[in-house]
DNA sequence: ACTGATTTGGTGTATATACCCGCTTATGAT
DNA sequence: ATCATAAGCGGGTATATACACCAAATCAGT
């Protein structure tokens, strides 16, 4: 892949790029990875409104709303009414469950070959990329 | 923005962001980060087909057919015929050339707000990703 | 020259993402 | 209790992106 002078640009292909490996590893899941880590979100917060999902990855409400609705019609995630009858409150079904545990080695596995050929330097940069925005 | 342990989301997360930031300040342009850069493709490589377009950018044809487009609507990017009658050429139009002129000084500020936010080891780290790839 | 394989694009469909607007529900100030 | 304000969502619209499939044009081997 051609390295561009606009950093921003660059970014972007790896991140394409990257999202492709993923999205391959995962493919017998029949997910892909952004969908992945949002089940893995709803896991780790337990039932969570729309809103705090959005607050938490930092994105649209709109964006969380869609993909979690996508992810409901799949069978892997519940949405219901809270306590608040405006949230909407999103909660792992058993099937969600299952594929995240079917998904963890696969993850595992992608994540390491990542590793293996970036590097942990590099690796790191990642993350500290995120701390530096 | 919370760092996760997933590479590819943290990378995801990364492009999205800087992505908005560039966005922003070309906004008096009215044209996205992946647009200026699409037009500057153009600009170097002068009358060329979609799939060389793609190739060299290493996105799907029918991405850059889209993304075309929307910029020959916008009156920057003109297609036409070629020698070969299925390729389409494309070339950068006068308002096209005119709207990147616009677009350089802003550009470059933005690049350089980057660099300096991430400084240059993260940058080259950026870069090194695509090569490692 | 003919025919089968390849190349080039377009279209349909799908996910991921953001912004704006409008509706419903909750909250807070009087 | 009332009414203005704020919070939470859904839907419309838009860009960016990929894959699969189809039609047209070209090319290569006979």
């Amino acid at each position: 892949m051609i390295v561009l002078p606009c950093h921003c640009m660059n970014l972007r292909n790896a991140a394409r790029k990257v999202s492709a490996l993923y999205d391959a590893a995962l493919e017998p899941l029949g997910i892909t990875i952004a969908q992945f880590s949002l089940l893995r979100r709803v896991e780790r917060l337990g039932p969570v409104s729309l809103t705090e999902l959005g607050r938490v990855t930092d994105h649209d409400r709109s964006t969380i709303g869609r993909n979690v609705r996508l992810l409901e019609k799949m069978g892997l995630l519940a949405q219901g009414k809270g306590k608040d009858q405006r949230e909407t409150m999103v909660t792992l079904t058993a099937e969600g469950r299952r594929v995240l545990a079917e998904g963890a080695p696969l993850w595992d596995a992608c994540q390491a070959r990542i590793e293996d050929r970036l590097g942990l330097e590099r690796i790191a940069a990642i993350a500290d990329i995120l701390t530096a925005l």
